[in-house]
RNA sequence: GGAGAGUUGGCUGAGUGGUCGAAAGCGCACCCCUGCUAAGGGUGUAAGCCUUUACGGGCUUCGAGGGUUCGAAUCCCUCACUCUCCGCCA
């Protein structure tokens, strides 16, 4: 959510943002006369209430109860507008930043950097459901039995190779010296403290949910709705609220977190999409960064989560490339938003595996997440998500670019002393 | 799932119908005292909204919502959460 003040004294903005972001259309009239209409009803209650104190302390029976009957009409009449303010207020999505390319749909993303050389093979390079089927690491006729579409078994050198790649990218975030390095690489001059594991809830309540600005489009999301509960789309929907109602020291800061956990997608509208293997599931794996930064810091702190996902590639020797998102296809919470997308030989084309989502106060304001300042002013703080590494692609474009003519796949540098093991081969039958 | 006890400011914690946004302590800030340190004394110290150039004033908030009452932190109802014991369980 936006400032109201912010809303009403940038009007042309706030209606270039819907129009641009492909918002649903906010009646900003209707807004201003609500909020205006609101600020009136809560003067008048204000003033009923003033009276009926005055009342009580005189212990004036019949004026208190004349008074209390005119007071609970008007509190009516204020949450009936209060809802719809709140109802409009939440619709207006976060205006993006000044280098966001205005675009319609995600073929107006810009790529602004490339990395790594495409590799050349003397063969087809195959797609790696067909590798991991050949391989028998990856199941997804007996997970469609058990489970149904998008779902699969990870066997064997490919659930290690998932370990691996939580562990690598683990060291990582944990390790400031590291940090420090890609911080520099980057050009970055930020705090480069190191990241806090958590592991969190993967199920949430919608009403966080809702106030996270990630509850629609709902059909998007699992429900429980014997409990009220939503199971989370990634971990940045309960590392987020960790710290609602909070008011964070300004010392504090920056925040890091990052956590391990599943995500729960029900890529409605995408049949047919992605059916082979595991580029779409409604299940996957994903180490996620969140953080929490003084609004001075924001921007460059997603350049510096966006340094961390580059590194993470080029150890991995991924060719990838760098995208910014234009206003067509950013989320409605986001200022600024980037991906990554790997190279899949298989595939031919580039896939993404990385996003990084700079909110700025955007989910803070209703979170009721606020720096304290030095000087006691208070403010939302800023929040920056980003992936670390998403296990199910990043397992397709480590196949894909590591294979091998025999349909083996090598294991990158890099993650060969956590499998123990610098290639994936069928099993010899003996 | 059963039985019970709780939820109050940054923290601990008092408060069972009015004079309570709330004692006391801790913490924090400023001042005084002390050569430094330690100890001591004083003053101040919740948030949100509205209003005011400012000083100030008003309203709301004691887990959330609803109710009783002229008046609710306090009484009643519903819900959420926490803790203890029992049961079950990884």
């Amino acid at each position: 959510m936006l400032d109201i003040k912010f809303i009403l004294e940038n009007r042309q903005i706030v209606e270039d943002t819907i129009k641009n972001k492909k918002g649903e259309p906010v009646d900003l009239d209707k807004l201003e006369a609500l909020y205006n209409e609101r600020k009136k009803l809560r003067q008048n209650a204000d003033e009923l209430n003033k009276k009926r104190n005055d009342a009580a302390l005189e212990r004036n029976v019949e004026e208190g109860k004349r008074l209390r009957m005119g007071l609970q009409e008007m509190e009516k009449d204020l949450e009936k507008v209060e809802t719809e303010f709140v109802r409009l207020m939440i619709k207006i999505p976060n205006v993006p930043s000044p280098d966001t390319p205005i675009g319609k749909d995600d073929s107006e993303n810009k790529v602004i950097r490339q990395w790594g050389e495409k590799p050349q093979f003397k063969f087809t390079a195959k797609e790696h459901d067909e590798l991991g089927k050949g391989l028998n690491i990856i199941d997804g006729e007996k997970a469609a039995e058990v489970s149904g579409a998008r779902f699969t078994y990870l066997k064997g050198d490919l659930a290690l190779l998932q370990f691996a790649l939580f562990n690598f990218v683990v060291e990582i975030l944990t390790n400031e010296d590291t940090l420090k390095e890609i911080a520099e690489e980057a050009g970055l001059n930020v705090n480069v403290k190191a990241f806090t594991p958590i592991i969190p809830p993967v199920m949430m309540k919608t009403a966080v949910m809702n106030r996270m600005a990630r509850l629609d489009p709902v059909d998007e999301r699992y429900v429980f709705d014997k409990d009220d509960l939503v199971l989370i789309g990634s971990a940045e929907h309960t590392l987020g609220p960790l710290h609602m109602d909070e008011k964070i020291d300004e010392k504090d800061l920056p925040i890091r977190y990052f956590a391990y956990t599943p995500a729960f997608r029900r890529e409605a509208g995408s049949y047919g999409k992605d059916t082979k293997g595991i580029i779409r599931q409604h299940q996957f794996d994903k180490i996620e960064m969140e953080t929490f930064v003084r609004p001075e810091d924001s921007l460059s702190e997603q350049d510096f989560m966006v340094g961390i996902q580059e590194y993470i590639m080029r150890k991995l020797k991924v060719p990838y490339q760098v995208v910014i998102i234009c206003t067509g296809d950013m989320g409605l919470a986001d200022y600024r938003q980037f991906d990554i997308e790997a190279w899949m030989p298989g595939q031919e084309k580039y896939r993404e595996t990385h996003t990084s989502d700079l909110m700025n106060g955007y989910q803070a304001r209703r979170l009721n997440t606020r720096i304290k300042r030095a000087d006691g002013k208070m403010e939302p703080v800023h929040m920056n998500d980003a992936t670390a590494v998403a296990m199910g692609r990043m397992l397709v474009s480590i196949m894909e670019n590591y294979q091998e003519e025999d349909g083996s796949v090598k294991v990158p540098e890099v993650l060969q002393k956590y499998l123990g093991k610098d290639k994936i081969e069928k099993p010899v039958k003996k």
